[in-house]
DNA sequence: CTGGGACCCT
DNA sequence: AGGGTCC
């Protein structure tokens, strides 16, 4: 339905649009004539890509510098996804089975990469950098920046005289650098320099190395910048498009043909980019309809109009784990519990909300049909998702455990045997608090922490909190102010250095406080009483009434009795009366494996509490008496001597902000917050606001609303 | 013996 | 919900 071709109307502007990039390679002097009214994308952009190298290996070699010597590679479960170059001197690939690689180099050193933290805050740290000079930086994985210089490249060009002699920065893609007159091409040579310029940010300030290419839109970027590899730049002409397209292997390294389309493409006898280059697009909508078939056909020619859309905070967090097999309701709950500890813990961190939750399999097959995936989702209850974000989340785990189980369940047959080989877990539709019941959103989040988010920050006066999304921004960096910046608290790698793992530190800063602190008395009037067929635990009848008993009877035998720990028990109306001491584990035994996350935060909390008891058994004053407790009691004090929130004062701030929290920020914050909430338009989040007529691979970010955008970017920067 | 994420489109 | 793509 949907398909049907004319909708005209306000396509018409996109797709004019389209052939903006599409004119083959229209020479710099007709484009501008473009320029009067015309759409966002400028006739001539100067994109660059930004591509580290080994990324994840670079990262280990900051961590641990005695790395940087030896054949290093990156390990998860059994395959290298990445080494350095140490490694890739002796045989060593990116993507090889540790057995290969292991015979090939034999003196490989193995870093486990399958926890991804640290690749993860580097990445973060990477993106806000290049945010720094210009706020239109997109990303692609980990260790991949798209960057749209065009505006400051034009700023730039304004300021350059005829009689400088600008020449290119790095290689010149079939070219020698040398012999190209950058008169001829005057704002790409500008880009080559902005290139060499961050580059060399990043490595002073991050201590990264990686490659960059400079072209007139993201796909020739990309794809230029891995002509000179490591630690190089490149930058590509628009008369040598032809050239690079043309001496691609195949179809397949077209970024934007993946394996299926591959095949499709071969299928019609497709194998060579110039085949592709040469199809009929008639015949090649047959196969793929319109925008694909299109589409498809621009990338083979080097045109991409797609803008640079900048990234900002992830859409949504998951967290998974494979393995050979798995085959027992009781695994499933331990790894699902493992999985949404530490996911928690991340999304508690991101201070947003999750509305919607989801769980995904796959399944072993014998007929190995490779994996597919299989997956069922639900939304978030809302008093589990506070939980999330407010304070600790605490029996958050529990009540999801308990949610993915059912929709484990709604996959796999609880009767029938089953062999899955890897497990998901994934919050989405994030939403920014306070928007959850009001459906208004705001800027809370920021409030989660952070307070000096800016310290990283880089650049000249009056730096860039990306505030400017427009593209049209610039002012920051005229030319070389930028670096001169005293050299920032993170090393860059060459001392024995920290690791600056301010990570760490981060997470568990603000996990002290008692485990239930918060827990708002469940009202709920849920079936905590329904019968017990399984006379397994005799306590059953006791349990939380947000607990599922099925569930809680599967899980391992210390958190049960953890869950059934005074520091719980007080919590429950009408059930913690009786015998205090109960169960009360005397050995929980600090950590029986060493350090599997399956006890991560919440469940640690509890045993710490636990852990508290002293030896008689006899519960001490402290955990006897979470200061949560006192929230019951109206009166509202932390150990910090901070009032608790209270929540239901919406007077005058958006959201959920607590004044309480607000009046305590410093007055300058105070004040950036309120500029931005009175600017805070309507806009935010529509979630799906998509226009049709779009052509490449569109992404339609929403540029949220001004800071809110950014200010929840700031959670994945580094907290340095 | 093919990782862990995140995105988009249908 | 599933499939595809990228890294």
């Amino acid at each position: 339905m949907d398909n049907s071709e004319e909708e005209m109307e306000e396509d018409e502007a996109e797709w004019n649009n389209s052939f903006v990039d599409s004119v083959p390679y229209s020479t710099a002097a007709s484009d501008l004539s473009l320029n009067k009214t015309s759409g966002p994308t400028p006739a001539h952009r100067v994109i660059l890509h930004f591509d580290l190298d080994c990324f994840y290996a670079q990262v280990e070699m900051i961590r641990n510098p005695a790395l940087r010597e030896v054949p290093l590679g990156i390990q998860q479960k059994y395959i290298i996804v990445t080494c350095n170059y140490v490694a890739r001197d002796q045989g060593v690939t990116k993507l090889m089975s540790v057995t290969d690689a292991k015979e090939k180099c034999p003196q490989l050193v193995l870093v486990k990469g399958e926890d991804l933290t640290h690749y993860r805050e580097m990445s973060y740290q990477l993106t806000e950098l290049l945010m720094s000079y210009c706020p239109l930086v997109e990303r692609l994985g980990f260790d991949e920046n798209f960057m749209d210089v065009t505006k400051m490249v034009e700023r730039r060009l304004a300021e350059t005289t005829e009689s400088d002699n600008v020449s290119f920065k790095g290689h010149v893609y079939n070219h020698l650098s040398a012999d190209v007159k950058a008169s001829d091409h005057p704002r790409l040579a500008l880009g080559s320099h902005v290139a060499a310029e961050l580059r060399d940010a990043i490595h002073s300030k991050l201590g990264l190395t990686g490659c960059a290419g400079v072209a007139t839109n993201k796909l020739l970027a990309k794809l230029v910048a891995g002509s000179f590899k490591p630690n190089q730049q490149t930058t590509l002409l628009p008369e040598n498009v032809g050239d690079i397209m043309g001496r691609l292997s195949g179809l397949r390294k077209v970024p934007g043909v993946g394996h299926q389309t591959a095949k499709r493409l071969q299928a019609l006898g497709l194998v060579s980019v110039k085949d592709l280059q040469l199809f009929p697009l008639n015949d090649l909508v047959k196969e793929f309809g319109g925008p694909s078939a299109q589409r498809l056909k621009n990338l083979a020619l080097g045109v991409d109009d797609s803008p640079v859309t900048p990234t900002g905070a992830p859409q949504s967090l998951s967290d998974e784990d494979s393995f050979k097999k798995m085959s027992s309701t009781k695994e499933v709950l331990e790894k699902i519990q493992e999985l949404l500890s530490s996911l928690l813990e991340r999304m508690h961190k991101d201070g947003r909300q999750p509305q919607t939750f989801r769980l995904t399999i796959r399944r072993y097959s014998a007929t190995n049909k490779w994996f597919s995936r299989e997956s069922r989702q639900c939304p978030i209850p809302n008093h589990v998702g506070q939980k999330i974000t407010s304070d600790s989340g605490d029996d958050a785990v529990v009540q999801l455990v308990s949610l993915a189980m059912k929709l484990f369940h709604k996959m796999v047959d609880r009767s029938a045997a089953f062999h899955l080989t890897l497990i998901n877990v994934c919050f989405s539709n994030l939403q920014t608090r306070g928007a959850a019941v009001s459906g208004k959103g705001s800027i809370t989040s920021f409030f989660a922490h952070s307070s000096s988010p800016r310290k990283t920050q880089i650049v000249s006066p009056q730096s860039q909190d990306a505030s400017s999304q427009s593209g049209t921004t610039d002012h920051q960096l005229s030319a070389h102010s930028v670096i001169t910046q005293p050299a920032p608290p993170q090393t860059t790698g060459t001392t024995e250095s920290p690791c600056s793992s301010g990570a760490e530190l981060y997470g568990f800063k603000r996990k002290q406080r008692p485990v239930v602190a918060v827990k708002n008395p469940p009202l709920q009037k849920e079936s905590c009483s329904t019968a017990r067929s399984d006379p397994k635990i005799s306590v059953t009848h006791r349990l939380p009434p947000n607990v599922d008993p099925e569930v809680f009877r599967l899980l391992p035998e210390e958190i049960q009795k953890e869950l059934l720990s005074p520091a719980y028990m007080n919590f429950l109306p009408g059930l913690s009366t009786s015998s205090p001491a109960v169960v009360n584990v005397p050995n929980v035994t600090k950590h029986k494996s060493p350090q599997s996350f399956s006890d991560s935060q919440n469940i640690k909390d509890i045993k710490e509490a636990v852990e508290k008891l002293d030896p008689s058994g006899r519960p001490t004053t402290v955990n006897q008496r979470p200061e949560g407790t006192s929230a019951f009691l109206g009166e509202n004090v932390t150990e910090e001597g901070r009032p608790s929130f209270s929540r239901s004062s919406d007077c005058d701030f958006p959201g959920n902000v607590d004044p309480q929290v607000f009046s305590e920020l410093l007055p300058d914050v105070q004040r950036e917050l309120m500029s931005g909430w009175k600017q805070q338009k309507p806009v935010l989040k529509t979630p799906s606001s998509r226009k049709p007529g779009r052509s490449l691979m569109s992404k339609d970010r929403k540029a949220a609303g001004k800071g809110s955008q950014a200010n929840n970017l700031f959670k994945y920067f580094k907290p340095s």
